[in-house]
Parts: C-alpha cells; structure tokens; sequence
RNA sequence: GGUGCCAUAGCUCAGUUGGUAGAGCAAAGGACUGAAAAUCCUUGUGUCCCUAGUUCGAUUCUCGGUGGCACCA
C-alpha cells in the first residue's frame, strides 16, 4: 500500500525546508496542506513555497486558487483525494505538509457529507445574525437543532451560523448528519510533528515577519488591498497591514500585532496537534530528523 | 546641589480611610466535521523598591536610603 507521508507542525517551525529534504529523498512531490498558500498573489504573506523550492521538487496545491475563489475542507478533500490517487500510480510514497489541520484530517479522516449550502441560506442566516446577534443564533440552534446545542460551543458564531444554515438547507438536524467516524484510505498515512522549545519558535517567528516585510510583504498586501474582504484575505498579516493602510495604527504597530497574531496561531496550531495519538513527535532542531523520517516510514 | 512627584503581576496602571491586592494587555492551557492563518472558551501570589519607626497588625502612615522623572540652581 503507498504512504502519504504528512509532515505537521506549527507555523515557523521549519516544516519547508525538512520537507523538500524528504521529497528529494523519496523523488516524490510535495502536496501543499495549508488553506491560505492555496491562493495566488499571496506568496510573501502566507510564505509559500518559492520559485528555487519549487524547482527542486514537484508541489501541488500552491497558488492554484484565484482570491476571489470560495474554497474549502470539504472541497480540499476531494481535491487532495483524486490527485493522490494519481500520484500514488508512479510514487510509493508523496508528502503532504502545512499547517492547516482541517484540511489534514479531512484527508486523513474524512468530513461528514455535507451539502453545499446556497448562497442564499447563507445570506439569510448573515442577515438573522447581523440583526439579532448572537443571541438570536442561540435560539436558532436550541429550536433547530437541540441535541447540537448541548454538544456546541455556545458562545461561537461561527459553529453556530454553520448549524443554522445546515438545518435549513437540508431539512435534517446537524447532529443527525454527523457520523463521527473515520473513512477508510487506500493508502497508509504516516504522520510527523514537528516542534522546538517555544522561545525559539516564537523568535523564528518574529525574524520571519520582519523578512517577509524585506521581501515586499507591504507591497503585497497594498495589491490586495481592493480584495479586503474576501474569505482568502481574512488571514495574519494582512488583516494587520490592511488597518494600518486604513491609518488605523502605525506600522511597528502592525508589525508588532502581526507577529503577535502569528504565535497565537502557532499555539493553536499545537494545541490541534497535540491530541492526535497518532503523530511521531521530531525535534526540529535535530540533525537527524530525515534519517529517523525514513526509518519511521520504512518501519510502521 | 535644592525642591516636588513617582516606585504594586512580564508591561501599562488602579487600589487598600492601616487587616498582605485587581483591571487591560502580554503569556499559558483548551475546544474545533465544508469560511479553519477562521471562530470561540478558561486561567491573575505578586519580596505591593529597601531599612528602621509608630501600631495588635504596615504594601498603605513617619524618618532615612536607593532608583526614575520633572522643575529650580
């Protein structure tokens, strides 16, 4: 059986280099796993994969995806699916890395089969929750859907309004169309995490922002300055660089809150990962983290 | 050199009419099933600058010291 060989860890932490290490060694592609590399004319932001990386192994899933573009888990499922059955005719074994752990485990496990909701569902339920707050999501879920609502995060819009627009578009409660079971791969999925003592995470962290600013990061955000409030923009660093060329701050101030808004998300991101059993932990500082990647690959 | 003000959580500060203290931010922990770099939840013991005095009791009042700021020389 091929391998899907996903590399996970948190932003910064060195995921990049380690990867196309791997891939070289394997003489396999690398499968972009991160939500917002996804799209193109974000490059410096989202520090995707550049021109020399990319000469040196095969990548998928980089700026594939126009901004205006709605996208999804549920879609990358799909997406990542058709293309690794592809892949795994000429490779036994493709890396996936990134840092959107959504997207993972809808490769890994699979989401529920959910429908597409109309734009119009969509638009309603905006509507009820711009004019009745939160409050008034909190009733459309205990009245919709009240085995959900003992099990959601009351407090969360966005679980909420996701409920609310399901309810209404299928006619079904949420709860009901929940399995909560793993889809079976034909594949074998070997999962590394990646990690480093956190001060020199969040210090890597820190350097990066200030580099992706040398690289043109301002200018970058400036281009896409008209496309604000799409889906695709609503990501660190740009949200930062938007407000300040609105004047709402200076930009030490944003680059200050953009690397603060960074470690945050690195913390999330290992908060994710730190429930998954299933992941083989790797010091990113080692030396040795691409021999004991092929020794545990070769071995599980 | 003189005078005044300040010294409390990692930071900015509030407060205790004397009974050992609390906000914001930072930070930490957690949740997560199609917008996920999104969205949301939880968590505050710190020589209250140091020494001595008054007091049953001082972070709070008094003397002195140290450091910072301001003004005057």
């Amino acid at each position: 059986m091929p391998t899907l060989l996903l590399i996970q860890g948190p932003t910064g932490v060195g995921k990049t280099e380690l990867s196309l290490r791997v891939a070289e060694h394997y003489g396999c592609p690398i499968l972009n796993c991160d939500s917002r590399q996804l799209y193109r004319d974000i490059p410096i932001g989202t520090a995707a994969p550049t021109a020399e990386e990319q000469a040196r192994v095969r990548h998928y899933f980089v700026g594939t995806l126009a901004l205006e573009q709605d996208y999804s888990a549920g879609q990358y499922e799909r997406d990542a699916l058709a293309l690794l059955d592809k892949l795994f005719a000429d490779h036994e074994v493709v890396v996936m890395t990134g840092g959107s752990m959504l997207y993972a485990d809808a490769v890994c496990r699979g989401l529920d089969d959910l429908p597409a909701i109309p734009a119009s569902v969509r638009a309603d339920v905006q509507r009820g929750y711009e004019e009745g707050g939160l409050a008034w999501l909190q009733g459309e879920v205990q009245r919709l859907d009240p085995d959900y609502w003992l099990l959601v995060d009351q407090q969360n819009p966005a679980r909420l309004r996701h409920c609310v627009e399901l309810c209404r578009t299928t006619g079904k409660t949420y709860s009901a169309l929940r399995t909560n079971s793993s889809k079976e791969r034909p594949f074998r999925i070997v999962k590394i995490g990646l990690d480093r003592p956190r001060e020199e995470l969040y210090d890597r962290i820190n350097c990066r922002v200030l580099q992706m600013l040398d690289n043109g990061f301002l200018e970058e955000a400036k281009r896409v300055f008209p496309l604000r409030h799409l889906n695709s923009l609503q990501t660190v660093g740009y949200k930062e660089l938007f407000a300040y060329l609105d004047g709402e701050y200076d930009l030490d101030r944003a680059i200050e809150l953009i690397q603060q808004n960074t470690r945050h998300y690195a913390k999330r991101q290992l908060t994710w990962l730190r429930r998954d059993t299933d992941i083989r932990w790797l010091d990113a500082r080692a030396e040795s983290s691409l021999s004991d990647i092929i020794q545990i690959t070769g071995n599980t």
